[in-house]
Formats: C-alpha cells, structure tokens, sequence
DNA sequence: CCTATGACTGGTC
DNA sequence: TGACCAGCCATAG
C-alpha cells in the first residue's frame, strides 16, 4: 500500500492505465510547486521515472495535466529529443513563481512538492 | 515476438 | 560540479 493508493481507497478506483495513474498524481501538484519523475513514480507505485518521462513526452496540448511541473532530479528541466529543454516550460513555472538560479536550476528544497497528504 | 528508443536516476570518478 | 554508465521497462514499429 503506498500514498497512491490511499489516495483512492474512499471508493475512488484507481484508473487502469499506467499513464493515467501518472497523470493522476501530476495533477495533484500544486501551483507554484514542482516535482520530479523519481517522486512521481514513487507515488504512483510499480513505476520507474523513465516511464514518467515518456508519459509527459504523450500528453496532449490543451490537457489539464500540469507536465512543466515535473522535472528532474537535479532540479533542471530535462533536455528533450531534439537536444533542448522545453523554453515554454521554463516561461510556465516563472509564471507560477518559481524562480531558477543562474544554472537554470530551482531550489528543490524549497519549492519541492512534498507529495500527496498522507494517512487519510 | 524482437529491437530500438527515451522529458530518468544514483553511483563512481 | 560535471561527465559517464548501467539499469530501467512501457511503447512503437
């Protein structure tokens, strides 16, 4: 049993797909908040951050999942396919509020979600 | 069914 | 702080 799951036990079921159990938890971050694929995946359970990453990679312009708001471990926005990270992305979280150093970094121990509440 | 392909991560150097 | 690497495993073709 993991916070995903806690999540859903007041007679939510859990959707079947895996992309969908991620989109799940991306939208439970807050505004303003950030967090990583590692922590995504760790949420949402039997899932690795890879898998996080190609899910965002499949969401849909226009959706209601927060995906700028995933990011990685070290606090950068990942570098896509076509060897840049996503200049919108950064634009959206500075909308948001969130402030990136001179290395492109935000300050994980700051602005970190802290995940979904726990012990429901 | 088999292979290539990643919006990743944690360890090592 | 990087750079490099093996492990990762769902999808697409």
């Amino acid at each position: 049993m993991n916070d995903y799951h806690n999540l859903h036990r007041m007679g939510n079921r859990p959707p079947r797909s895996l992309y969908k159990r991620i989109y799940d938890v991306v939208r439970m971050i807050p505004t303003g908040r950030v967090a990583t694929y590692g922590q995504i995946a760790s949420i949402v359970g039997k899932c690795t951050p890879r898998q996080v990453g190609y899910a965002m990679a499949a969401v849909r312009s226009g959706s209601d999942v927060p995906w700028h708001r995933v990011i990685n471990s070290k606090g950068k926005i990942s570098v896509r396919a076509y060897g840049a990270p996503c200049a919108i992305q950064r634009r959206l979280l500075e909308t948001e509020g969130v402030k990136f150093n001179a290395n492109s970094r935000v300050d994980l121990n700051k602005i970190k979600w802290a995940g979904p509440i726990k012990e429901i």
